[in-house]
DNA sequence: ACCTGAACACCGTTCAAGT
DNA sequence: ACCTGAACACCGTTCAAGT
């Protein structure tokens, strides 16, 4: 029992990988996308900033890692009805992890071919071969589903960064917008103008499935499913 | 003839948001999203950061009238045959124009509700009303081919800014990309690891608009268009 | 092997001072 | 009205020195 721990004795909470990456999602959680900083992870673990980098590649990997980190448990499979479900139940799992941290959206859009996106590809993928997607055609199939979904991601990320920014809840956040494009010229932006006030009393996560069901229609239809 | 300037007499090539904009452009379309900083701007106008912030408000709003002015003329709407074809003129103008800028993707990322994007949203909601898809169903129809055309952006975006910092063309990146992914574990990875040979042939273009025909068609399907 | 913390290079933004 | 450029605050990363 001497040497459980590998290969060292460490104080109570002394860093590792785990406890940083631990840390970092702690600060982006509380202060957005710019809380991540080596000086504010520093003083948070109570060590340097030399101190981090024995244990992480740079700032960048460290993002990607904490994404992982929310990404990998979002995504685990359920046993599910159908190949549909499946990936109705992977679209809406990431969905609610990137709503509960919005960070986690710029990041996955900045990191593609990165770990987490090959979790959701894999997830994405596996479902979508069961469907009976032809073999040469699954690539774009599965692509156009996890472009959707970052999409979303990336937009909400950015969204919630404003509304932080601005110190706006969701309510005021909207209405601005809305407010903002009912006051564009309806010669010239029609489309816009006229569905400002939906924009009021849309459900995002509702929007977001229908984008899913889209897809999950065209792939039926386009392939004889 | 004397006043033909608005009120001042400048130096030819003075400063003007216009001129401001334009070097932006040149600066990123050459160095890349890390090449627009204020000293390289300053040094490339021949004058001091303060002069720039006289003409613009910061970074964020000059990246985004950056972006406005690569999207603007890539969406202008051609007499089509359709309102599905006056939806992928829109699509295949943004892709083109992202492709040939992939700075434009990031940033159109990051902007959501801003001008880019309102500009976009007005381009494919039109069609997409002309589609005759149901009032209270258009905001969601418009919202999902946004936010896949903004995912396909931010990737190819991230794709081009990885490529260039390691100093990457095209076929090698994706060989990289297809190595790394075939050395997955086939048992947890089955379907990136079997999907990783197709990487290297793929058509970005011809995969993008796969996706835009997918949700078309979903449309027609789910609203009997 | 792991940590410390000063130092470096770089950047966005401001502002008093000029014309 | 428009420009200059020094100064400020802040950040990612490195590295010689410690244990």
């Amino acid at each position: 029992m001497a040497e459980k721990e590998p290969a060292s004795r460490r104080r109570p909470g002394s860093l590792s990988r785990e406890s940083i990456i631990r840390a970092s999602i702690e600060l982006l959680d509380s202060e957005g996308e710019g809380g991540l900083t080596f000086p504010a992870l520093s003083r948070k673990l109570a060590t340097g900033p030399g101190a981090i980098y024995w244990h992480i590649d740079n700032k960048g990997a460290l993002l990607i890692a904490a994404c992982d980190a929310i990404v990998a448990p979002a995504i685990t499979p359920r046993r599910a009805a159908s190949p549909e479900a499946a990936i109705r139940d992977v679209a809406l799992g990431l969905f609610d992890a990137i709503n509960a941290h919005p960070w986690v959206g710029s990041t996955l859009m900045r990191a593609p071919g990165q770990s987490p996106a090959i979790r959701i590809l894999e997830a994405i993928g596996q479902p979508v071969a069961a469907l009976g997607v032809p073999d040469e055609k699954q690539w774009s199939a599965v692509s156009a589903l996890l472009s959707y979904i970052v999409g979303i991601a990336g937009q909400n990320a950015a969204n919630a960064q404003y509304a932080r920014a601005h110190s706006l809840n969701r309510l005021d956040f909207l209405t601005e917008v809305s407010n903002e494009w009912s006051e564009l010229d309806s010669q010239i932006y029609p489309f816009s103008s006229g569905i400002a006030a939906r924009m009021l009393t849309h459900d995002d996560r509702e929007d977001f499935m229908v984008g899913i069901d889209l897809i999950l229609s065209g792939l039926a239809t386009l392939y004889n499913l």
